[in-house]
DNA sequence: GAATTCATCTGGAGA
DNA sequence: TCTCCAGTTGAATTC
């Protein structure tokens, strides 16, 4: 279906409008004056000010101010809408329940409503993830250590779960725990906690914190509590995951 | 400034606005068939679908697909444009530095263009934070259990910060760990491990979680372990400290 | 600048 | 539903 863009003469011509808009589930961006009370989770208020506000197919709304990457108030899927005039102003409320909060908009003055229906949705990959890095250094463990092998991923330990956990070459027991980002004093700190949860129940364990980079704390810590450190470079990574995953496709296509 | 909106018969025109629309750092929102691509402290790519991208005069933009309240993906304030026209496509790439990330939208058809030059920021006030709550309850520990005293705030306790630590009637030590949310297991197990550290270093100390709500496992593993479950209305501590912060703008007024 | 913590966190996987 | 954890987390506060 196609796009259309509308520049509302008055607030009753906009809330008749914006009540197709809702009602037929357009994909909608709605340029305007207004001021925001919500409440809820917590609550907030805001002095009328330009705004854009999106309304998705999906159910969610979400106000932009001017600045900032973050939107100044939001609703998620699955809200529900309701569209009225009061006292001269175009109000605008989007519930929910589960928890149960309220987004009331006051609309001054609406500069443009532009919408579409039905909207196709392209696909949408994200790559490097943590899980990405986990699995290709499962199946790459000599990137990690020599002789190390890998027995088990998310391994339950106590209060959480341990990213990789294997055997070194020396048949000792060990835990890794991998960050995606440079390591803090924090990460070092969970790795202790794992180790000494399955210290009890395995015996002897071994710690190994994988990161691009590592704080200062962090590397304090490690050493005085004896966890390895191993850095790993995000970009070369990266590489090798991309050639990995060719290979793999070319395989499936040769077959 | 009055607000804009634009209906191009052609990508060339459609980038033409946008050339525009950028230089003025006007507040805007294009409706468009695009695929994105994004290399940074990540990556991602995604296939055409119908998308909204958002620019902002501060210099962020951020692109929503037909749902969900988060961005497909987005760039924060104080990033770079660039627009060209490459094989038949609308290139909008946005550019930062530290991290240095690109993102690259290619555009196969504009639906719509609207914008708004100098928009007015409106004013924007939340309530009811962690801190906020944190801050009544220190000047209210009776609502909490009654004689108890309040004597330090974010108190430093080996893994973290207790939220609240003073003495109750009795003249023990309490630890008080605060959740805005339905408090779950986890909320536990963070204020038995300020404990641990505590007692070794204080001696008798008691605990006490405060939350609007708690989970089974939670109330289980609290009853066990022997923490107090406190539970608190927000919405009457929103009014209190509502009619607190009024009282309090009475008083400044006066004087 | 680095480090730490909160967020109406959101979102996803798993039990 | 609850638990756990990643996130291009962002944003604020503190040091």
């Amino acid at each position: 279906m196609s796009g259309e863009c509308f520049t509302p003469s008055s607030l009753e011509e906009a809330g008749r409008v914006l009540k197709q808009v809702l009602e037929q589930r357009r994909f909608a961006a709605i340029l305007c004056r207004c001021s925001v009370n919500y409440k809820g989770r917590g609550s907030s208020w805001s002095s009328p000010g330009d705004r854009l506000i999106v309304v998705k197919p999906s159910g969610s709304i979400i106000i932009h101010g001017p600045q900032g990457f973050k939107p100044e108030n939001w609703q998620p899927d699955g809200s529900t809408f309701a569209v009225s005039m009061s006292e001269g102003r175009l109000i605008l409320v989007s519930m929910r329940k589960n928890p149960r909060e309220t987004l009331t908009i006051e609309i001054e003055k609406v500069y443009s409503i532009t919408s579409i229906g039905n909207p196709v949705k392209g696909a949408f990959y994200m790559y490097m993830s943590e899980s990405e890095i986990r699995d290709y250094l499962k199946e790459n463990p000599q990137l990690i250590e020599d002789g190390l092998r890998i027995l088990e991923v998310e391994k339950p330990a106590g209060p959480g779960y341990v990213d990789l956990y294997g055997i070194d070459k020396n048949g000792v027991n060990v835990v890794i725990e991998l960050k995606r980002v440079r390591a803090g004093e924090d990460a070092v700190k969970q790795l202790l906690q794992y180790l000494e949860f399955l210290k009890r129940k395995t015996g002897r364990v071994r710690g190994i914190l994988v990161a691009p980079g590592f704080t200062e704390s962090a590397v304090r810590l490690a050493y005085t509590a004896g966890v390895r450190l191993v850095q790993i470079d995000l970009k070369s990574l990266s590489d090798r995951i991309a050639s990995s995953r060719r290979r793999t496709r070319d395989l499936t296509s040769f077959f």
